[in-house]
DNA sequence: GTCTATACTACGATAGAC
DNA sequence: GTCTATCGTAGTATAGAC
């Protein structure tokens, strides 16, 4: 299908170049249509963004849904904390294969510099498995202060992203060409030592409180 | 000085839009300068884009050298542990400020895109903290083995990176508008209570093997 | 060193054929 | 629904005035 292969050539074009610096007759030609088809389909370049926006949400909620969960919440500390591992893992897999990458720029550079198309990313299935992760880590740790939750995602989620956000660095690191299935398990491995690690630390803390 | 000026703004356009992306018309008069006066300093669009990726590097070491340290190596493992959080902390303040977002966008596209640019950042000030940081969590951790120590870094360095890399997404987990000097100490607190406990798990996983 | 002038290519939007 | 043609603007590179 003809939007389809627009879609996805649109999501690299605008991640490589922003929404100024790419070109609707480009992403056209790479697509193997006209120019104007983007305007009678999309309206226009903005139009055109917004739909790879959208139709980044769409894969994102597809390929995560199943490790994300979408019942009720787990009532036990184990059970949040298995399915907090479940989520990291799926997601580290994720950025480490070659199915994101194109739209990781989109996002990334959405991150940096929020648009509409943020809200819309974020407004899906991205927001979803944020404040999923802060409940089972709220859960997983018997904590009521929502804010220590808050803060604790954000690094177990900058653990999983950095694969992707600092993919060059990773490399030299790991001294490899690519994140093979040998280094995705060594890192998936560590990840998940960590978050136990850190999840222990959060339970410490809050009986020093008590 | 105009070059200054100049390069300022390259790295803003180059990180936004790329080197195919940005317009050197709109970088000249942004600079309030003609066009031709890249042609002449920097030969083109390509040699102010290297000129750009080594301006980075200038900072980028500038900033971070006094927390890196340029001495020989701690010799205990409570002073490896020190630095590592001294340079963690550094660079978390450095992810949350403003001076940092031109030249971040640059990197992570470098990141996943690598060209010549990276390596003249990575070769550079970049290189030598990650390297540094491998080398001092080896020490804190009296691991022998390398190549954990490799992928630890990578995890510590992620939960630093994603203050800025997914910058929206964490201003929407802490529900504020910015990173206020509040929230930057408790990332901070959060990553080095989080580093120990990384620390600790790697010391014990040692143990675990003898 | 910094500017203007110019040559040539590519841009987004739109109108209209089919 | 997809195409070609065209308009006005903006892109890089280069030559040359000062």
């Amino acid at each position: 299908m003809v939007q389809q292969r627009l879609l996805d050539i649109a999501i690299r074009e605008f991640g490589l170049k922003g929404i100024e610096g790419a070109s609707t007759r480009a992403i056209a030609a790479a697509a193997g249509t006209a120019m104007s088809s983007i305007t009678y389909h999309y309206g226009g370049k903005e139009g055109l963004y917004l739909a790879a926006a959208d139709h980044i949400a769409v894969q994102m909620g597809q390929q995560m849904a199943h490790a994300v969960g979408i019942g009720a919440l787990p009532e036990t500390p184990g059970e949040a904390r298995g399915i907090i591992h479940r989520i990291l893992a799926t997601f580290a897999a994720k950025m480490a294969g070659d199915a994101t990458k194109d739209w990781s720029l989109f996002i990334v550079r959405e991150q940096m510099n929020p648009t509409e198309a943020f809200e819309r990313i974020y407004g899906g299935p991205m927001g979803q498995m944020m404040e999923r992760l802060v409940e089972l880590v709220g859960i997983a740790t018997g904590r009521r202060d929502a804010d220590a939750a808050r803060v604790a995602t954000i690094t177990l989620f900058g653990q999983v992203i950095v694969i992707r956000a600092s993919r060059a660095s990773c490399l030299k690191l790991l001294q490899r060409a690519s994140i093979d299935a040998e280094a995705l398990s060594a890192l998936q491995a560590r990840i998940a030592a960590n978050t136990d690690a850190i999840l222990d630390r959060l339970i410490a803390e809050r009986q020093d409180f008590s």
